[in-house]
DNA sequence: CTGTTAGCGCTTTCAA
DNA sequence: TTGAAAGCGCTAACAG
C-alpha cells in the first residue's frame, strides 16, 4: 500500500513551503494565481486528499453532527433524518446516526460516544426521561460548547432548542373530526404522558371533547406503547367495556393498526361500528386495504428546521446563547377508517 | 465556556509528564498502580475526555466504520445496520450511516466523504453499477488500506469481501412452493438483473420451472423496481395478457404489494385466482389483512456476518489480503397470499 | 517505573 | 506573496 500524500509531499515536489500549499489549496487570496493553480494541479495528480482529522484537531471542529433517535426503521425518523441530511450536506457537515432502541443507558452511551467523536452538535429525539437528563445536558452545554437541538420528543431545558409539531392541534383536530362523524364515545390510546408530545395530544383530545359537550370518560383512555401488540391489548380492554366506544383516536399509527386488527377479529366493522384514527401518517396507513386516518407530522420539514436551528446556533459564534423553539403545524389526513 | 481538559492539564496538576498520564489512562502495565489510580481519579475529577481525533490522527485509525445503503427506512436495511452495530459496538467501533437514495453520484460522494472522515472500513450494499466502480474500489483498496465488505447487493471485485444470501435458493423455493400449490402459469417480477441478487432470484425461478416440467414464458417476466407503483404497473401488464398468470413470484415485497392491490382492484381473488409471493419478509407482509408469503433474508445475521468479516480483515494486519465470501441461507415464509 | 522528545497533517501567526 | 515555526492532543520510541 502506498502512503497517503500530504501537503508536505506536494511542498517537497514543488520546492515550496507546506504552508503555501495549505493556503493555495484553500484558495487564499494572498497567494498568486499561478501558485494556486500549480499546487491544485499537482495535488490532483498526486491524488491528494485532505485529512479531515488533522483539520478537526487543529480547528476543534469536526464537521460531524450526531443524530440520535430511538430507531431508524420507521418512516417518521428516517424522514426527519433525510431532512437533516438535505440541509446539512450542502454546508459541509456529515451526519452520524445513532439508535437508542429506547434504551436509556444506550442513549447516554451514544451521547458520550458522539462527544468523544468530537461532533459539532447533537440533534435528537429524547427517548427516556427517567435518568436525570438535565445534569447530562447541562454539563454538555456548559463544559463543551456544543449546540443541542431536540426534535419530536423534547424536554424543556434552558439553552436547548427544539423543533416540534403542535401536538395539541393534532389531537384536537383528530378528535374533532371523529365528533363530526357523529361519534359520541371516543376512546384515546395515549402513551407515557411525561413526554410532552403525548401529553399534548391527550390535552387536545380533552379540549375537543369539552368544546363539543362530550363527557370525558376515564375508562376510554388507555396508556399503551407505540406498537401493534399494545394496540391489540388496548382494543381488547375497550371492547370488553359495558359501553364500548364508537371511535378510537390513537397517538400512534402502530397501536391504531393493532386496534384495527382486534376490532376486525371481533367481527365489528370499521368505520361503521367504530372509527379509528392514528398519528404520524406512516406509509402503511395509506397502503392498507382499509386506509387509516392519521396526522401528518411533516418529518422532512422537521428535520430541515432542526438542522437550520443547529446551523444558526453554530454560526452565531456563541452556540448556546441563542436557543429557539420552533413549532410546526400538523395536518389531519382523513381516510376510510374514520369516514362514515 | 471552559476549555476541555487534556492530559497536559492533568500532568501539570500532578507534576508528572504527559506521557505518564497517557500511559496511566491506558492502564499500561509499566506504570505503578498508585500512579494509575491517582491519574485516573484526577482525570475523573477534572472531567477529562479523551480526544479521539488526536488519537485517530496519531494512530491513523478512527474507529469509525461507514455503512452505505440505498435507504434506511425499510426493515431490511435497518435490520442489517442493527446487526452491524451489535457486532461492532463492543469492539469499540462506531457506525456512520450514509444513504445513497439509489443515486450513483451520491454514492461516490458518500464514499469520498467517508474516506475523508478517515473511516477504518466500509460496509455497503452497492446501489449502482453504471459507473466504473471497479476503478473507484480498486483505487480504494490499493491507495488506502481499507477493507470493504459488500452485503446484499454486491459486485464481484477481487479483494473485496461479501456477505449475501443464497438468492438462487430463495427464488427456487418460492417458485417451487407456488408450483406445489398447483399453479401452472407463474409470473416473475424481476429487477435489473445486472445485480446478482436479481439475476440469481430469476435463475432460481427458471430452474424450478424447468425441474417441474413447466415452460418458461417470457411474457410472464416483467422487470420492475422495488416499489408499489411498479408492482401495480407490472400487474396490469400481466392481467391484460390473453392467458393471465395464476401466480406471481416477485423479487420485492413492495412490488408484490402493488401487484396485490391491482389484482384486488380487478375483482380477482388472492390466493384463489392468483397466488402471490414477495421477497424480504418486510414487516408489513405479516401485518396485512392478507399476509404475504415472502423470503426471509435474515438481515440481522447478514449485518453481523458483514461486521465479523470486517473485523477479521482489520485484525489480520493486511486488510485486503484476505477476502471472504459468505453466503447465508434464506427461508421461505408461507402465508395466506399463496396458500390455496 | 517515568520523563523527554518527536511526530501524526493541518492551519496560522509572525517575519521576511 | 511566501516561508518558518508553533501547536491542536495524543502516543511511542528512546533514555534513564
Amino acid at each position: 500500500m502506498q502512503k497517503k500524500t500530504t501537503i508536505y509531499d506536494i511542498a517537497k515536489k514543488l520546492n515550496i513551503a507546506a504552508a503555501t500549499v495549505s493556503r493555495a489549496l484553500n484558495n487564499s487570496p494572498k497567494i498568486s494565481k499561478a501558485t494556486i493553480e500549480l499546487v491544485q494541479n499537482t495535488a490532483l495528480k498526486m491524488n491528494y486528499k485532505q485529512n479531515k482529522l488533522a483539520l478537526a484537531l487543529k480547528s476543534g471542529k469536526s464537521f460531524n453532527v450526531g443524530v440520535i433517535v430511538p430507531r431508524i426503521n420507521n418512516n417518521f425518523f428516517s424522514s426527519v433524518i433525510r431532512g437533516i441530511e438535505e440541509k446539512l450536506y450542502p454546508e459541509g457537515f456529515h451526519v452520524i446516526i445513532c439508535q437508542t432502541h429506547d434504551d436509556a443507558k444506550l442513549e447516554i452511551k451514544n451521547i458520550n460516544s458522539l462527544i468523544n467523536a468530537q461532533i459539532d452538535g447533537i440533534l435528537m429525539s429524547i427517548s427516556n426521561l427517567e435518568i436525570e437528563k438535565d445534569d447530562v445536558f447541562n454539563k454538555l452545554i456548559k463544559t463543551k460548547n456544543i449546540p443541542i437541538v431536540f426534535f419530536d420528543k423534547k424536554k424543556h431545558i434552558k439553552g436547548i432548542s427544539s423543533v416540534t409539531i403542535d401536538d395539541f392541534k393534532g389531537g384536537y383536530d383528530s378528535t374533532k373530526h371523529l365528533i363530526d362523524q357523529g361519534c359520541k364515545r371516543i376512546a384515546h390510546l395515549t402513551n407515557n404522558r411525561s413526554f410532552e408530545i403525548y401529553k399534548n395530544r391527550y390535552q387536545g383530545y380533552v379540549q375537543a371533547l369539552q368544546d363539543n359537550g362530550l363527557e370525558l370518560d376515564e375508562n376510554l383512555i388507555i396508556e399503551s406503547r407505540s406498537n401493534l401488540e399494545d394496540g391489540r391489548i388496548a382494543a381488547r380492554k375497550l371492547l370488553d367495556l359495558k359501553k364500548r366506544p364508537d371511535a378510537i383516536f390513537s397517538s400512534s399509527d402502530f397501536s391504531a393498526l393493532g386496534a384495527i386488527q382486534e376490532i376486525k377479529k371481533r367481527g365489528l366493522k370499521i368505520p361503521e361500528d367504530i372509527c379509528v384514527s392514528g398519528f404520524s401518517n406512516e406509509p402503511f396507513t395509506k397502503f392498507m386495504e382499509l386506509p387509516i386516518t392519521s396526522v401528518d407530522q411533516f418529518p422532512l420539514e422537521m428535520g430541515k428546521e432542526a438542522a437550520q436551528v443547529f446551523l444558526d446556533q453554530v454560526n452565531s459564534g456563541e452556540p448556546n446563547k441563542v436557543s429557539k423553539n420552533v413549532i410546526l403545524t400538523p395536518e389531519l389526513i382523513i381516510r376510510k377508517s374514520s369516514l362514515k
